[in-house]
DNA sequence: ACAAGGATCCTCT
DNA sequence: GAGGATCCTTGTT
C-alpha cells in the first residue's frame, strides 16, 4: 500500500512532470496501469487547450496542479491529462499509453465485447480501460479514493519525440520533443517518430 | 440555433 | 498507408 504522490509532484513544469511520470501507477478502483508514454503541454504551447485562452471545457488546466483534465476528442475518446504547474498557467500532461499491472479483466470486460488482445496504446483507450468521462474532470489524483496516481517504479531509459496530432500548432511548437514513452516497452504507440534520450 | 472541426481508433488494402 | 466513423465543444448568426 503506498500513497499518492502529493499535489507538489504536479506543481512543476509539464514537461518535468511528463518524464517523471513514466513508470509511474495510475489506478481507479480495481484497475491499475503503468504509465508508459506521455505528452507535455505547456503555457504559449499553441497546442495546448488553453492557448486561446479559459473556457468551460478547459478550466481544470488553469487551476492548481494534480487534477484531472478529461476532455473529449472526435466525439468518442475520453482524453486524460494531469493538470501541472502553477495555478493560473494552462498547462498538463496527456497520458497516451499504459502498461497492465492490475484488473486487466474488467478493463477487457469493458471494452463493450470487443475480440482480440487488450491494448493501453493511444489516449482514447486509457479513458475507456480507466472508465472516465468528463465527470472526472477537475477532480484531484492526489487524494486516495478516486484515481491516484502512485509512485510505482519510474523509467529511467526514456525515448523522446514530437507529439501526435497537433499539425495545426506553430512549427516551433509541432516539432518540439514534448512526447516522452519508456524505453523497450511494447507499450508505446506511434514509436517510429520517437528516439533515445 | 447552426456549422465546423478535432491532442483518435478501427478496418480495410 | 489511407479513409471513414462519430458527437461534443466552440464560435458565430
Amino acid at each position: 500500500m503506498s500513497a499518492p504522490l502529493p499535489e507538489a509532484f504536479f506543481a512543476r513544469d509539464a514537461l518535468d512532470v511528463a518524464h517523471d511520470l513514466i513508470g509511474r501507477h495510475l489506478r481507479h478502483e480495481a484497475v491499475t496501469l503503468r504509465i508508459t508514454e506521455v505528452e507535455a503541454y505547456r503555457p504559449g504551447d499553441s497546442a495546448c487547450h488553453g492557448f486561446r485562452g479559459e473556457s468551460a471545457r478547459n478550466r481544470p488546466l488553469f487551476g492548481p496542479p494534480g487534477r484531472l483534465y478529461v476532455y473529449v476528442c472526435y466525439g468518442i475518446h475520453r482524453m486524460v491529462n494531469v493538470v501541472t504547474g502553477p495555478e493560473g498557467e494552462p498547462q498538463g500532461v496527456l497520458i497516451r499509453a499504459c502498461a497492465p499491472v492490475e484488473g486487466l479483466d474488467v478493463v477487457a470486460a469493458r471494452r463493450g465485447g470487443r475480440t482480440g488482445p487488450v491494448t493501453l496504446t493511444g489516449p482514447g483507450k486509457i479513458g475507456a480501460a480507466l472508465a472516465l468521462d468528463v465527470a472526472w474532470s477537475g477532480h484531484p489524483v492526489f487524494e486516495a479514493g478516486g484515481v491516484e496516481v502512485l509512485p510505482g517504479a519510474p523509467a529511467a531509459a526514456r525515448l523522446i519525440g514530437p507529439r501526435v496530432g497537433i499539425d495545426y500548432a506553430e512549427p516551433v511548437h509541432r516539432d518540439a520533443p514534448w512526447r516522452v514513452a519508456e524505453a523497450d516497452s511494447r507499450w508505446v504507440s506511434v514509436r517510429k517518430t520517437l528516439r533515445p534520450l
